[in-house]
DNA sequence: TTAGTCGACTAAACACTGTTTAGTCGGCGG
DNA sequence: CCGCCGACTAAACAGTGTTTAGTCGACTAA
Protein backbone atom coordinates (compact mmCIF):
# COMPACT_ATOMS: atom_id res chain seq x y z
CA UNK A 1 0.00 0.00 0.00
CA UNK A 2 1.99 3.15 -1.47
CA UNK A 3 -0.40 5.11 0.93
CA UNK A 4 2.92 6.80 2.72
CA UNK A 5 4.42 7.43 -0.44
CA UNK A 6 1.60 9.61 -2.09
CA UNK A 7 1.32 11.21 0.85
CA UNK A 8 5.72 12.47 0.58
CA UNK A 9 4.63 13.31 -2.89
CA UNK A 10 1.88 15.39 -2.25
CA UNK A 11 3.48 16.98 0.94
CA UNK A 12 6.32 17.62 -1.64
CA UNK A 13 4.05 18.86 -4.51
CA UNK A 14 3.02 21.43 -2.00
CA UNK A 15 6.61 22.47 -0.39
CA UNK A 16 7.29 22.97 -4.29
CA UNK A 17 4.48 25.25 -4.75
CA UNK A 18 5.09 27.18 -1.82
CA UNK A 19 8.52 27.52 -2.94
CA UNK A 20 8.25 28.43 -6.41
CA UNK A 21 5.25 31.02 -5.12
CA UNK A 22 7.34 32.37 -3.15
CA UNK A 23 10.58 32.79 -5.54
CA UNK A 24 7.90 34.67 -8.13
CA UNK A 25 6.63 36.96 -5.73
CA UNK A 26 9.92 37.77 -4.42
CA UNK A 27 11.76 38.18 -7.24
CA UNK A 28 9.01 40.70 -8.62
CA UNK A 29 8.60 42.23 -5.07
CA UNK A 30 11.69 41.73 -3.19
CA UNK A 31 12.06 39.79 0.06
CA UNK A 32 10.83 42.03 2.59
CA UNK A 33 7.71 43.28 0.48
CA UNK A 34 6.42 39.41 0.30
CA UNK A 35 4.32 38.24 3.26
CA UNK A 36 3.26 35.34 4.61
CA UNK A 37 -0.29 35.81 3.43
CA UNK A 38 0.40 36.75 -0.14
CA UNK A 39 2.10 33.48 -0.80
CA UNK A 40 -0.50 31.20 0.96
CA UNK A 41 -2.97 33.34 -1.10
CA UNK A 42 -0.95 32.71 -4.23
CA UNK A 43 -0.89 28.80 -3.50
CA UNK A 44 -4.88 28.94 -2.70
CA UNK A 45 -3.71 28.04 1.13
CA UNK A 46 -4.64 29.54 4.42
CA UNK A 47 -1.06 31.56 5.83
CA UNK A 48 -0.93 28.98 8.70
CA UNK A 49 -0.61 25.93 6.25
CA UNK A 50 2.43 27.18 5.20
CA UNK A 51 4.23 26.60 9.12
CA UNK A 52 2.93 22.59 8.38
CA UNK A 53 5.83 22.56 5.24
CA UNK A 54 8.43 25.73 7.03
CA UNK A 55 9.43 26.36 9.94
CA UNK A 56 9.56 30.25 9.15
CA UNK A 57 9.44 32.70 6.90
CA UNK A 58 13.21 32.46 7.04
CA UNK A 59 13.35 28.98 6.17
CA UNK A 60 11.49 29.78 3.02
CA UNK A 61 14.09 32.47 2.26
CA UNK A 62 17.31 29.69 3.28
CA UNK A 63 15.40 27.00 0.62
CA UNK A 64 15.30 30.04 -2.03
CA UNK A 65 18.78 30.98 -1.18
CA UNK A 66 20.10 27.31 -2.27
CA UNK A 67 17.94 27.43 -5.42
CA UNK A 68 20.44 30.47 -5.73
CA UNK A 69 23.41 28.70 -5.34
CA UNK A 70 22.51 26.03 -7.32
CA UNK A 71 21.30 28.49 -10.33
CA UNK A 72 24.60 30.62 -10.16
CA UNK A 73 26.28 27.34 -10.17
CA UNK A 74 24.51 26.09 -13.21
CA UNK A 75 25.83 29.56 -15.13
CA UNK A 76 29.28 29.19 -14.24
CA UNK A 77 28.98 25.46 -15.60
CA UNK A 78 27.53 26.83 -19.37
CA UNK A 79 30.89 28.53 -19.24
CA UNK A 80 32.85 27.56 -22.43
CA UNK A 81 35.85 25.38 -21.14
CA UNK A 82 37.97 26.02 -24.98
CA UNK A 83 38.63 29.53 -23.05
CA UNK A 84 42.64 29.77 -22.59
CA UNK A 85 44.32 30.60 -19.18
CA UNK A 86 43.23 33.79 -17.74
CA UNK A 87 40.21 34.54 -19.95
CA UNK A 88 38.55 31.62 -18.80
CA UNK A 89 38.95 33.09 -15.11
CA UNK A 90 37.62 36.38 -16.32
CA UNK A 91 34.71 34.93 -18.06
CA UNK A 92 33.85 33.27 -14.50
CA UNK A 93 33.92 36.22 -12.89
CA UNK A 94 32.00 38.18 -15.44
CA UNK A 95 29.04 35.80 -15.40
CA UNK A 96 29.22 36.33 -11.58
CA UNK A 97 28.61 39.62 -12.26
CA UNK A 98 26.65 38.83 -15.16
CA UNK A 99 24.47 36.41 -12.75
CA UNK A 100 24.05 39.53 -9.92
CA UNK A 101 22.18 41.75 -13.09
CA UNK A 102 19.75 38.73 -14.21
CA UNK A 103 18.67 37.23 -11.15
CA UNK A 104 19.04 40.42 -8.83
CA UNK A 105 16.48 39.15 -6.00
CA UNK A 106 18.47 35.87 -5.86
CA UNK A 107 21.69 37.60 -5.83
CA UNK A 108 20.35 39.72 -2.73
CA UNK A 109 19.35 36.79 -1.44
CA UNK A 110 22.51 34.83 -1.29
CA UNK A 111 24.86 37.72 -0.81
CA UNK A 112 23.70 40.94 0.58
CA UNK A 113 20.43 40.66 2.67
CA UNK A 114 21.05 41.12 6.14
CA UNK A 115 17.92 39.85 7.51
CA UNK A 116 18.52 36.38 7.87
CA UNK A 117 21.64 36.24 8.81
CA UNK A 118 21.04 32.59 9.33
CA UNK A 119 22.85 32.04 6.31
CA UNK A 120 26.54 31.99 7.02
CA UNK A 121 25.29 29.92 10.19
CA UNK A 122 24.00 27.55 8.19
CA UNK A 123 27.40 26.35 6.26
CA UNK A 124 26.59 23.16 6.35
CA UNK A 125 23.28 23.24 4.43
CA UNK A 126 25.41 25.07 2.12
CA UNK A 127 28.26 22.45 2.01
CA UNK A 128 28.22 22.11 -1.30
CA UNK A 129 29.16 25.88 -1.93
CA UNK A 130 32.32 25.13 -0.55
CA UNK A 131 32.86 22.47 -2.96
CA UNK A 132 32.03 24.48 -6.07
CA UNK A 133 34.45 27.18 -4.25
CA UNK A 134 37.22 24.46 -4.10
CA UNK A 135 36.38 23.75 -7.78
CA UNK A 136 36.97 26.86 -9.08
CA UNK A 137 40.09 27.26 -6.75
CA UNK A 138 41.70 23.94 -8.45
CA UNK A 139 40.30 25.61 -11.92
CA UNK A 140 42.51 28.63 -11.02
CA UNK A 141 45.45 26.43 -9.91
CA UNK A 142 46.01 25.06 -13.48
CA UNK A 143 46.08 28.65 -14.91
CA UNK A 144 48.50 29.50 -12.37
CA UNK A 145 50.94 26.46 -13.27
CA UNK A 146 50.80 27.48 -17.00
CA UNK A 147 52.54 30.74 -16.00
CA UNK A 148 50.23 33.41 -16.06
CA UNK A 149 50.63 34.33 -12.96
CA UNK A 150 53.78 34.60 -10.02
CA UNK A 151 54.82 31.25 -8.97
CA UNK A 152 53.66 30.44 -5.64
CA UNK A 153 50.26 32.22 -6.03
CA UNK A 154 47.41 30.94 -3.72
CA UNK A 155 44.47 30.01 -6.22
CA UNK A 156 42.36 30.42 -3.22
CA UNK A 157 43.33 33.90 -2.43
CA UNK A 158 42.67 34.63 -6.36
CA UNK A 159 39.36 33.76 -6.07
CA UNK A 160 38.37 35.28 -2.77
CA UNK A 161 40.15 38.60 -4.25
CA UNK A 162 38.79 38.78 -7.72
CA UNK A 163 35.02 37.34 -6.03
CA UNK A 164 35.31 40.52 -3.77
CA UNK A 165 36.12 42.98 -6.70
CA UNK A 166 33.21 41.91 -8.70
CA UNK A 167 31.00 41.53 -5.41
CA UNK A 168 31.79 44.99 -4.82
CA UNK A 169 30.30 46.32 -8.10
CA UNK A 170 27.58 44.47 -8.26
CA UNK A 171 26.50 45.18 -4.43
CA UNK A 172 26.75 49.06 -5.62
CA UNK A 173 24.66 48.89 -8.95
CA UNK A 174 21.72 46.80 -7.31
CA UNK A 175 21.62 48.76 -4.24
CA UNK A 176 21.54 51.96 -6.39
CA UNK A 177 24.48 54.04 -5.02
CA UNK A 178 26.34 54.77 -8.09
CA UNK A 179 26.27 58.33 -9.25
CA UNK A 180 23.81 58.62 -11.99
CA UNK A 181 24.70 58.05 -15.55
CA UNK A 182 27.47 55.67 -14.04
CA UNK A 183 27.81 52.50 -16.45
CA UNK A 184 28.08 49.63 -14.02
CA UNK A 185 28.98 47.18 -16.96
CA UNK A 186 31.86 48.95 -17.47
CA UNK A 187 33.08 49.05 -13.92
CA UNK A 188 32.87 45.79 -13.32
CA UNK A 189 34.96 44.78 -16.45
CA UNK A 190 37.49 47.18 -15.03
CA UNK A 191 37.85 46.50 -11.50
CA UNK A 192 37.98 43.12 -12.42
CA UNK A 193 40.67 43.90 -15.00
CA UNK A 194 42.75 45.73 -12.44
CA UNK A 195 42.36 43.14 -9.55
CA UNK A 196 43.56 40.83 -11.96
CA UNK A 197 46.54 42.67 -13.68
CA UNK A 198 47.26 43.28 -10.42
CA UNK A 199 47.20 39.36 -8.96
CA UNK A 200 49.71 38.87 -12.73
CA UNK A 201 52.28 41.53 -11.31
CA UNK A 202 52.23 40.24 -8.33
CA UNK A 203 50.99 42.35 -4.80
CA UNK A 204 54.64 43.36 -3.59
CA UNK A 205 53.36 45.87 -1.15
CA UNK A 206 51.45 45.18 2.13
CA UNK A 207 49.84 47.49 4.88
CA UNK A 208 48.69 46.72 7.97
CA UNK A 209 46.31 49.13 9.66
CA UNK A 210 44.71 48.50 13.04
CA UNK A 211 42.70 45.49 13.22
CA UNK A 212 38.94 46.18 13.35
CA UNK A 213 36.69 43.07 13.46
CA UNK B 1 9.71 89.05 20.24
CA UNK B 2 11.62 85.85 20.38
CA UNK B 3 8.89 83.50 20.64
CA UNK B 4 8.73 82.02 16.94
CA UNK B 5 13.33 81.37 17.44
CA UNK B 6 12.46 80.17 20.18
CA UNK B 7 9.71 77.93 19.06
CA UNK B 8 11.93 77.14 16.27
CA UNK B 9 15.02 75.92 18.85
CA UNK B 10 12.49 74.22 20.67
CA UNK B 11 11.69 72.00 17.39
CA UNK B 12 14.91 71.63 16.27
CA UNK B 13 16.01 70.33 19.88
CA UNK B 14 13.13 67.68 19.41
CA UNK B 15 14.23 66.60 15.92
CA UNK B 16 17.21 66.33 17.29
CA UNK B 17 16.54 63.82 20.55
CA UNK B 18 14.40 62.05 17.76
CA UNK B 19 17.70 61.32 15.78
CA UNK B 20 19.96 60.84 18.86
CA UNK B 21 17.56 58.25 20.03
CA UNK B 22 16.76 56.45 16.80
CA UNK B 23 20.98 56.42 16.00
CA UNK B 24 21.66 54.70 19.12
CA UNK B 25 19.06 52.10 18.99
CA UNK B 26 19.55 51.55 15.32
CA UNK B 27 23.22 50.88 15.57
CA UNK B 28 22.43 48.88 18.67
CA UNK B 29 19.71 46.63 17.09
CA UNK B 30 19.82 47.45 12.88
CA UNK B 31 17.69 49.76 11.33
CA UNK B 32 14.53 47.00 10.45
CA UNK B 33 13.94 45.62 13.90
CA UNK B 34 14.00 49.40 15.04
CA UNK B 35 10.00 50.73 15.25
CA UNK B 36 8.60 54.19 15.26
CA UNK B 37 7.18 53.11 18.47
CA UNK B 38 10.76 52.29 20.23
CA UNK B 39 12.04 55.55 18.97
CA UNK B 40 8.85 57.51 20.94
CA UNK B 41 9.20 55.83 24.08
CA UNK B 42 13.01 56.35 24.19
CA UNK B 43 12.26 60.16 24.18
CA UNK B 44 8.96 59.62 26.21
CA UNK B 45 6.50 60.97 23.37
CA UNK B 46 3.90 59.63 21.31
CA UNK B 47 4.36 57.27 17.91
CA UNK B 48 2.82 59.87 16.13
CA UNK B 49 4.61 62.59 17.36
CA UNK B 50 7.39 62.09 15.50
CA UNK B 51 5.70 62.48 12.41
CA UNK B 52 5.33 66.38 13.36
CA UNK B 53 9.15 66.13 12.83
CA UNK B 54 9.72 63.64 9.83
CA UNK B 55 7.38 62.67 6.89
CA UNK B 56 8.00 58.75 7.74
CA UNK B 57 10.48 56.41 9.08
CA UNK B 58 12.22 56.65 5.97
CA UNK B 59 13.00 60.43 6.25
CA UNK B 60 14.84 59.38 9.36
CA UNK B 61 16.63 56.80 7.56
CA UNK B 62 17.95 59.06 5.49
CA UNK B 63 18.76 61.64 7.98
CA UNK B 64 20.87 59.59 9.46
CA UNK B 65 22.63 58.70 5.68
CA UNK B 66 23.62 61.91 5.97
CA UNK B 67 25.26 62.10 9.32
CA UNK B 68 27.10 58.76 8.28
CA UNK B 69 28.48 60.62 5.21
CA UNK B 70 29.65 63.19 7.26
CA UNK B 71 30.84 61.34 9.65
CA UNK B 72 32.88 59.08 6.95
CA UNK B 73 34.31 62.58 5.63
CA UNK B 74 35.88 62.97 9.41
CA UNK B 75 37.51 59.84 8.96
CA UNK B 76 38.84 60.34 5.79
CA UNK B 77 39.94 64.31 6.92
CA UNK B 78 41.69 62.75 10.23
CA UNK B 79 44.01 61.14 7.04
CA UNK B 80 48.25 62.07 7.86
CA UNK B 81 48.81 65.00 4.64
CA UNK B 82 52.42 63.60 4.70
CA UNK B 83 52.00 60.74 3.10
CA UNK B 84 53.29 60.06 -0.15
CA UNK B 85 51.55 59.58 -3.47
CA UNK B 86 50.21 56.13 -3.98
CA UNK B 87 50.83 55.27 0.10
CA UNK B 88 48.00 58.38 0.60
CA UNK B 89 45.20 56.92 -1.48
CA UNK B 90 45.87 53.29 -0.09
CA UNK B 91 45.31 55.00 3.14
CA UNK B 92 41.90 56.81 2.15
CA UNK B 93 40.26 53.23 1.07
CA UNK B 94 41.66 51.18 3.70
CA UNK B 95 40.38 54.18 6.04
CA UNK B 96 37.32 53.43 3.92
CA UNK B 97 36.98 49.94 4.59
CA UNK B 98 37.78 50.49 8.14
CA UNK B 99 34.81 52.91 8.44
CA UNK B 100 32.82 49.51 7.65
CA UNK B 101 33.99 48.18 10.45
CA UNK B 102 33.80 50.74 13.22
CA UNK B 103 30.54 51.62 12.34
CA UNK B 104 28.44 49.28 10.57
CA UNK B 105 25.14 49.83 11.41
CA UNK B 106 25.95 53.88 9.50
CA UNK B 107 27.38 51.96 6.49
CA UNK B 108 24.60 49.68 5.74
CA UNK B 109 22.85 52.52 5.37
CA UNK B 110 25.24 54.38 3.37
CA UNK B 111 25.71 51.43 1.12
CA UNK B 112 24.33 47.94 1.25
CA UNK B 113 20.31 48.71 2.68
CA UNK B 114 17.97 48.43 -0.13
CA UNK B 115 14.70 48.65 2.00
CA UNK B 116 14.98 52.84 1.52
CA UNK B 117 16.58 52.81 -1.89
CA UNK B 118 15.31 56.34 -2.44
CA UNK B 119 18.57 57.24 -0.94
CA UNK B 120 19.92 57.03 -4.57
CA UNK B 121 17.05 59.31 -6.21
CA UNK B 122 18.38 61.94 -3.43
CA UNK B 123 21.09 63.04 -5.33
CA UNK B 124 20.33 66.59 -4.32
CA UNK B 125 20.29 66.05 -0.45
CA UNK B 126 23.84 64.16 -1.08
CA UNK B 127 25.22 66.69 -3.21
CA UNK B 128 28.25 67.20 -0.95
CA UNK B 129 28.75 63.44 -1.16
CA UNK B 130 29.18 64.40 -4.70
CA UNK B 131 31.57 67.29 -3.61
CA UNK B 132 33.91 65.12 -1.71
CA UNK B 133 34.38 62.76 -4.63
CA UNK B 134 35.23 65.16 -6.53
CA UNK B 135 37.83 66.43 -4.23
CA UNK B 136 39.46 62.81 -3.16
CA UNK B 137 39.61 62.59 -7.89
CA UNK B 138 42.02 65.90 -7.59
CA UNK B 139 44.15 64.09 -4.77
CA UNK B 140 44.46 61.04 -6.83
CA UNK B 141 45.16 63.55 -9.93
CA UNK B 142 48.10 64.63 -8.07
CA UNK B 143 49.49 61.21 -7.93
CA UNK B 144 49.07 60.51 -11.53
CA UNK B 145 50.70 63.81 -12.41
CA UNK B 146 53.58 62.38 -10.15
CA UNK B 147 54.08 59.60 -12.10
CA UNK B 148 52.56 56.91 -10.32
CA UNK B 149 50.30 55.88 -12.38
CA UNK B 150 50.07 55.53 -16.35
CA UNK B 151 49.82 58.90 -17.78
CA UNK B 152 45.95 59.75 -19.14
CA UNK B 153 44.75 57.02 -16.02
CA UNK B 154 41.40 58.82 -15.55
CA UNK B 155 41.38 59.52 -11.55
CA UNK B 156 37.74 59.08 -11.62
CA UNK B 157 37.55 55.57 -12.69
CA UNK B 158 40.74 55.15 -10.20
CA UNK B 159 38.35 56.02 -7.97
CA UNK B 160 35.60 54.30 -8.72
CA UNK B 161 37.70 51.42 -9.28
CA UNK B 162 39.36 50.95 -6.09
CA UNK B 163 36.21 51.65 -3.90
CA UNK B 164 34.08 49.13 -5.56
CA UNK B 165 37.27 46.80 -5.00
CA UNK B 166 37.09 47.90 -1.16
CA UNK B 167 33.04 48.05 -0.89
CA UNK B 168 33.16 44.27 -2.06
CA UNK B 169 35.09 42.98 1.00
CA UNK B 170 33.10 45.16 3.65
CA UNK B 171 29.45 44.05 2.35
CA UNK B 172 31.40 40.55 2.36
CA UNK B 173 32.53 41.18 6.02
CA UNK B 174 29.00 42.92 7.22
CA UNK B 175 26.72 40.46 5.64
CA UNK B 176 28.63 37.54 6.97
CA UNK B 177 29.03 36.09 3.47
CA UNK B 178 32.74 35.49 4.22
CA UNK B 179 33.95 31.26 4.72
CA UNK B 180 34.49 30.78 8.62
CA UNK B 181 37.62 31.71 9.35
CA UNK B 182 38.20 33.82 6.64
CA UNK B 183 40.57 37.27 7.88
CA UNK B 184 38.55 40.17 6.28
CA UNK B 185 41.12 43.03 6.73
CA UNK B 186 43.74 40.90 5.10
CA UNK B 187 41.13 40.21 1.85
CA UNK B 188 40.67 44.06 2.04
CA UNK B 189 44.32 44.58 2.17
CA UNK B 190 45.24 42.26 -0.80
CA UNK B 191 42.14 43.19 -2.68
CA UNK B 192 43.25 47.03 -2.68
CA UNK B 193 46.78 45.81 -3.30
CA UNK B 194 45.73 43.82 -6.55
CA UNK B 195 43.63 46.63 -7.66
CA UNK B 196 46.08 49.41 -6.80
CA UNK B 197 48.81 47.07 -8.88
CA UNK B 198 46.67 46.80 -11.96
CA UNK B 199 46.09 50.28 -12.21
CA UNK B 200 49.42 51.52 -11.78
CA UNK B 201 50.52 48.52 -14.49
CA UNK B 202 47.93 49.51 -17.11
CA UNK B 203 44.89 47.69 -17.80
CA UNK B 204 45.23 46.63 -21.18
CA UNK B 205 42.67 43.80 -21.90
CA UNK B 206 38.61 44.91 -22.30
CA UNK B 207 36.53 42.21 -22.99
CA UNK B 208 32.82 42.65 -23.87
CA UNK B 209 30.08 40.78 -21.84
CA UNK B 210 26.49 41.13 -23.04
CA UNK B 211 25.24 44.55 -21.49
CA UNK B 212 22.89 43.42 -18.38
CA UNK B 213 21.30 46.71 -16.99
C1' DT C 1 -8.32 90.19 31.11
C1' DT C 2 -10.44 87.68 27.88
C1' DA C 3 -11.49 85.38 23.36
C1' DG C 4 -9.72 83.15 19.74
C1' DT C 5 -6.24 80.94 17.12
C1' DC C 6 -2.75 77.84 16.20
C1' DG C 7 0.50 74.37 16.90
C1' DA C 8 2.05 70.35 19.56
C1' DC C 9 0.76 66.30 21.32
C1' DT C 10 -1.94 62.03 22.31
C1' DA C 11 -5.32 58.03 22.26
C1' DA C 12 -7.21 55.27 19.24
C1' DA C 13 -7.83 53.31 15.10
C1' DC C 14 -6.46 51.22 10.40
C1' DA C 15 -4.31 48.06 7.68
C1' DC C 16 -0.71 45.50 7.66
C1' DT C 17 3.08 41.90 9.38
C1' DG C 18 4.92 36.83 11.22
C1' DT C 19 3.33 33.35 14.07
C1' DT C 20 0.40 30.39 17.36
C1' DT C 21 -3.64 28.12 18.93
C1' DA C 22 -7.84 25.61 18.96
C1' DG C 23 -10.64 23.13 16.42
C1' DT C 24 -12.69 20.96 12.20
C1' DC C 25 -12.76 17.66 8.83
C1' DG C 26 -11.64 13.78 5.76
C1' DG C 27 -9.24 9.79 4.48
C1' DC C 28 -6.84 5.80 6.35
C1' DG C 29 -5.92 1.37 9.26
C1' DG C 30 -7.65 -1.86 12.43
C1' DC D 1 -17.74 1.11 11.60
C1' DC D 2 -14.74 3.42 14.89
C1' DG D 3 -10.85 5.86 16.19
C1' DC D 4 -6.97 8.11 14.91
C1' DC D 5 -3.99 11.24 12.74
C1' DG D 6 -2.43 14.55 9.74
C1' DA D 7 -3.79 18.51 6.94
C1' DC D 8 -6.01 22.50 6.97
C1' DT D 9 -8.48 26.76 8.59
C1' DA D 10 -10.51 30.71 11.37
C1' DA D 11 -9.25 33.45 14.72
C1' DA D 12 -6.36 35.45 17.71
C1' DC D 13 -1.82 37.60 19.47
C1' DA D 14 1.63 40.76 19.39
C1' DG D 15 3.96 43.54 16.64
C1' DT D 16 4.63 47.05 12.57
C1' DG D 17 4.15 52.10 9.94
C1' DT D 18 0.87 55.56 9.56
C1' DT D 19 -3.57 58.45 9.96
C1' DT D 20 -7.30 60.62 12.27
C1' DA D 21 -9.90 63.14 15.58
C1' DG D 22 -9.59 65.62 19.33
C1' DT D 23 -7.44 67.73 23.59
C1' DC D 24 -4.83 71.09 25.69
C1' DG D 25 -1.89 74.86 26.54
C1' DA D 26 0.72 78.66 25.10
C1' DC D 27 0.55 82.72 22.55
C1' DT D 28 -1.78 87.01 20.24
C1' DA D 29 -5.00 90.48 19.34
C1' DA D 30 -8.96 93.15 21.21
Amino acid sequence: MGVRERHEREREAVARAILDAARELFVAEGYQNVSIRKIAEKIEYSPAAIYGYFASKDDIFLALAEEGFRLLFACEEEAPRVLPGVDRIRDGFLRFYHFSCTHPEYFALMFVDRSVPRISRDWERFGFVREMRESMAAGIQTVIDSGAFPPGTNPESVFRILMSAVHGVAVLRLCERLAPGEDADALARDTLEAALAGLRAGITHTFHPEKCS
